[in-house]
DNA sequence: CTCCAATACGTTGCCTGCCAACATATACGG
DNA sequence: CCGTATATGTTGGCAGGCAACGTATTGGAG
C-alpha cells in the first residue's frame, strides 16, 4: 500500500473508529490499523493535527485523562461529527463507485 | 467529487479505457467522464504528462494521425500496460478493503 | 461571413495534505 | 539498566493532480 493512500479519506478513517467509542490518539492508531489488517499505518504526523483540526471543526471533543503519572488526550464524537461521517461515508460509496466504473466498466455495483 | 480525487488512481483510469482500444487524448478525457457518470473530470493539465509518463514507462506506445488538416496522437496499451493495468486493479481493490473494512466495518465485503 | 463552441494538443507553476524525521516523557519487562 | 511499548506532539518536504494559460483546426448558429 503507498505510503500516501489515506489522502482525502482521513476524517472518515478517524470519525469511523471513534464511533465505537471515545480514544486517545495512539489507540486510534492501533485501531485503524487492526481494522484494516495492518495495510493501514497512520503515522503521528498525520493523526495529530487532523485530530486537532476535526476539532476545531466541531466533529471531535477531547478531555485529558490521567493514568498515574501518564497523560492522555481522549476524543470522543460529537453530534455534528457523527453527520460528518455520514457524509463522509457516502462521499467514500461515490468515489468508489465513480473510480470502480471507469477500472471495472464490466464489474456489477 | 472533490478536485483532487483521482490522486493515485490516475494511471489504472487511463490504462482501463485505452483497454477497450486505442484511444487519443481528448477522448480519454470524454471516455472517463462518461464511464464515471460524469464524476470525474480529468484536466488536460493531468492526462497529456500523465500519458506521457506511461508511454516512456512502456505502458503505452503512441502514434500521431491526421484527419485533415488535424493532428491526432492515439494511444494504445502495450502487453506491459495490460499487466500495468492487472496491477492497478488489484492494488485499487486492497486500497478499496482497506479503507473499507475502517469506514464500514459491519458490511459485507 | 463572422464568431463562438467544440475538438485537439500541450506547458508552467501552485497548493494541498500526508509523511518522514525529530523531540519528549512515562511505564515496564528482562 | 536499557530497550520497547505507550503516549503526544512539531517541522519541513514533496508528490502529484489542478488551474490557468497558450495554440490551432473545425463546424454550426445567427
Amino acid at each position: 500500500m503507498r505510503a500516501d493512500a489515506v489522502r482525502g479519506h482521513l476524517d472518515g478513517l478517524l470519525l469511523s473508529v471513534l464511533e465505537s467509542g471515545p480514544m486517545h490518539g495512539y489507540a486510534i492508531i492501533t485501531a485503524v490499523q487492526r481494522r484494516s489488517g495492518g495495510a493501514l499505518a497512520l503515522r503521528t504526523g498525520t493523526i495529530y493535527p487532523a485530530l486537532n483540526r476535526l476539532e476545531r471543526l466541531g466533529f471531535l471533543r477531547s478531555t485529558w485523562q490521567s493514568i498515574g503519572e501518564r497523560r492522555r488526550r481522549c476524543y470522543e464524537l460529537t453530534d455534528s461529527g457523527r453527520r460528518g461521517l455520514a457524509t463522509e461515508r457516502s462521499a467514500w460509496d461515490e468515489f468508489t463507485s465513480a473510480i470502480g466504473a471507469v477500472l471495472n466498466p464490466g464489474r456489477a455495483t
